[in-house]
DNA sequence: CATAAGCTTCAACCACGGTTTAAGGTCTGG
DNA sequence: CCAGACCTTAAACCGTGGTTGAAGCTTATG
């Protein structure tokens, strides 16, 4: 797919994805006989879980950590299963704060339903009586 | 509190607090007789909720909308929980992508493992020539 | 009383996450 | 054949969310 087709069915921009690429967010094209990028159509997929991710406060350092990309070249057995569970394990971790997150949100819906519009600092605590 | 108490308190530099003030994320504060910025206690854990919800994504102008100050007005812990529960519903989602990356390098490690590391591609998706 | 720490304002600077513009090359349809 | 749509790179620009620095005033401490 053409980098206009795959923007177009990701819902981004050209210029997004083409800035994703030099940054290395996602994998360099491969490049037609004409120069034009190609892109693979699952490529749709991951520039949403990234839309997803930054909706959450996630930087795009931290999405890139988590994405695997596919390698131009091959690597040994060993390097890859090494990489991929290096892999598993930011993907893990991210699932594991994005449950704190979660939590967090929770007790911030629950504290705002308690207090009645109260307050809206309720969370994280330390209400005392000024210093 | 002078700015560099309440700067301590909530463990963000004092160019941060005034930054805040002079965007309106927080109410301007009193001034002493010699001009300094005299804060009420309070503001620790607004500070402390502003940092909470920039984790989650927001931006600071979202934060200024739904943050609850000093106000005689009490604006409504309803925009909050509303906003609140639809970061929640993203959250939600995240996790769920997250989980089937997870599901998707777990069956590359497995891949490789059985098949002697002949291939280390694939990702982002399904593995697959392009489309 | 001197000196450092802490406060003031204002302006310049920075990283991040892109968008826009310029100057082309390529491909498609009438 | 050629106009317009789509692709290329490189570089300039922008909003957000701050930090840093200069220059000066106040307050606390030996």
């Amino acid at each position: 797919m053409k980098i206009g087709e795959i923007a177009n069915a990701a819902g981004v921009t050209t210029s997004r994805i083409r800035f994703y690429e030099k940054r290395g967010i996602i994998a360099p094209a491969l490049r037609g006989p004409n120069g034009y990028r190609d892109y693979p159509a699952e490529l749709v997929a991951l520039l949403r879980f990234i839309e997803q991710a930054q909706g959450l406060g996630f930087t795009l350092s931290e999405i890139a950590s988590v994405e695997i990309r596919n390698d131009p070249q091959p690597i040994s057995g060993e390097q890859a299963i090494h990489m991929l569970m290096a892999k598993r394990d930011a993907v893990d971790a991210l699932i594991e704060e994005a449950t704190q997150r979660r939590h967090m949100i929770d007790a911030l819906i629950e504290d705002l339903r308690t207090s009645g519009g109260d307050r809206a600092d309720g969370a994280g605590g330390a209400r005392g009586p000024r210093t």
